[in-house]
DNA sequence: ACTTGACATGCAACCGGTTGCATGGAAGTC
DNA sequence: GACTTCCATGCAACCGGTTGCATGTCAAGT
């Protein structure tokens, strides 16, 4: 059977050493302050006492506790894992730990996991939120907050620029002499999804190319394909995806339906997370979610340190990678 | 410019409530011994002063935080965001909070994320641990653990039998007609692989059927794209792949040489990871992450309620999922 | 030898709640 | 009407650290 051994406090150190508690709160946060035997005394009467400095107690006197959260709408999202990665990582660096929330794409259960963290992190890190950006400015009221994917002034935000890789998604179309392609929208409150469509209809029209929205509702591999009889209907040669996983759902769509790819349609997916691994291997747009993980980590961290709010608005441009499902219109 | 609202104290409330503050504290926490009108007026007070419970000292006076950490080796890995996403969701049935750790695989990294997580939360879930069994004892001498994916005596855990599994795989392609199978297999070290590789040759050999192993080196795309020329010249007629991305890249190879799936061969991967979203949809093996993500949860909040340690050994069985890359042989 | 100052350490208040025990008043009993 | 019982509330200690200020000591400065 185990048992549990239960904490040894500073004052059985403190006795231990023959020292006052300060003392030994000093020898662990400021040893400087101490005389180097003093220490080293206290140091080791810990050490036989099996001590351990409890996070609780210092985080309600000092108010900080070293927690950093991160909310994300759909962890099973293959897009997020790798931003969490690297968030994690960051956060490390600087002895920090994360706590991680999954909304479910549900705003309550955002707002509820925002007012849930806050008491126990310095701040917070919100990715890809669904809230309004209402209830955005009120949670950065109460907390230092970052958002990866939205747009909000006065609030540091890291944004990637999807827009960049959808334009070069539509030149890369356009010359391969398709004039007529259909965007497969994602979530209507998705800021990805806004930035997308607009960057799409925008290249298409200085590119004289003819676009449509055919709209999946959710970005997910059903809803994608679900939507095929939609995009065949406009009589479009190719089609972008919101992501990779609506882009996977359209290709099965279209297989079913006796429609080759590349062959008879081109496809484009968005994020890149399925791409490498799938065949015939997608031609998606980059994502940078490392970065983005990484860069809004920090971002938060330098806030906390100094205990300013800068109007940071950091931008990721990402790229078309282009690999087999895209060809020539017929 | 935000400006930060700072902390209400439970004293502000009592003063403005005109009661003690041990009242307010249990306004909140035990409104029954209080009379209703008391609550009321209190929580009116705390209402409009925008009052709320500080967690950290809740949790010191208390020594309940509330959260829970969960440690997985590698985020990025497909096999762990459902069983995380699944964690949360448990978790926060309960009102717990989740901690999340990744270790990049490295056992210094995981057993320096157990000292940090140990402070802040109540129980430990490590997923597929990389500790020694020596360490993992040690940690749970500190505090409530359960396994996922590590089998020991004493420790509550949650196995996932892939074998299960396979041996369906297995009876599933004898029923179809197969005689002649190919095992991909993957990383030699990985303590699963054996596990399949032995479970496959069992199976087969009692149902008359012959096992060829390709060795696939990594788990991934390209080494199962490079394993078919390996794999056709067996003369075999169906093939289980170690997981889905090797499957993936057998599938992917097998298209290249015109070999269609699943009319002149039946393909079936494991971990389920990618089956349903990729075409055509791949036959596998689940891997019921989910389920042991949700169950792991679950025993640590029981542990934590009834303070008790029992030796649970929770064996969650595989089972195969028939999608479309099986087919009768020819 | 006396002041001055730097430095090491202790004291005690504080962070913001929780909780066992004491108290006082109202209701119930005889 | 006096006595018990019970309930609502307050008091104060406590959780385990941190930190501003006071104190004591010892060496350097004059």
């Amino acid at each position: 059977m185990i048992k549990r051994t239960k904490g040894v406090t500073i004052s059985q150190v403190a006795d231990a050493a023959g020292v006052a508690r300060s003392s030994v709160s000093r020898a662990f946060t400021r040893p400087d302050m101490l005389s180097p035997e003093t220490v080293t005394r206290i140091m080791k009467a810990a050490e036989a006492l099996g001590y351990v400095p409890n996070h609780t107690a210092r985080a309600l006197s000092t108010g900080r506790h070293g927690n950093v959260g991160l909310i994300v709408p759909d962890i099973a999202n293959p897009f997020f894992p790798p931003l969490i990665q690297a968030a994690q990582l960051e956060a490390d660096r600087s002895d920090f730990c994360i706590f991680l929330g999954n909304t479910e794409e549900n705003p309550k259960q955002e707002d509820k996991l925002v007012g849930r963290f806050a008491g126990q992190v310095e701040g917070l890190v919100l990715a890809s939120s669904r809230l309004s950006d209402e209830r955005i400015r009120a949670h950065a009221g109460q907390l230092p907050l970052v958002l990866i994917n939205r747009d909000i002034d006065g609030i540091p935000r890291v944004l990637i620029d999807s827009g960049s890789g959808v334009r070069e998604a539509v030149e890369h179309l356009a010359k391969l002499g398709h004039r007529r392609i259909v965007y497969v929208s994602g979530p209507s409150n998705s800021w990805s999804n806004k930035q997308r469509r607009t960057a799409i209809k925008a290249a298409a029209s200085r590119l004289d190319i003819v676009v449509e929205t055919v709209p999946a509702v959710l970005a997910s591999y059903n809803s994608g394909r679900n939507a095929v009889s939609a995009i065949l209907a406009t009589g479009a040669t190719a089609a972008v995806a919101f992501d990779d996983l609506t882009a996977q759902g359209v290709l099965a769509g279209l297989s079913e339906k006796r429609v080759s790819v590349p062959g008879d349609f081109s496809l484009i997916g968005c994020d890149d997370v399925l791409g490498a691994v799938t065949y015939p291997a997608l031609t998606s747009v980059s994502n940078r979610s490392t970065e983005a993980g990484r860069v809004a980590v920090s971002l938060l961290l330098d806030m906390l340190q100094s205990r300013a709010i800068r109007d940071v608005r950091y931008v990721l441009e990402t790229h078309l990678v282009v690999r087999n499902t895209t060809a020539a219109a017929r």
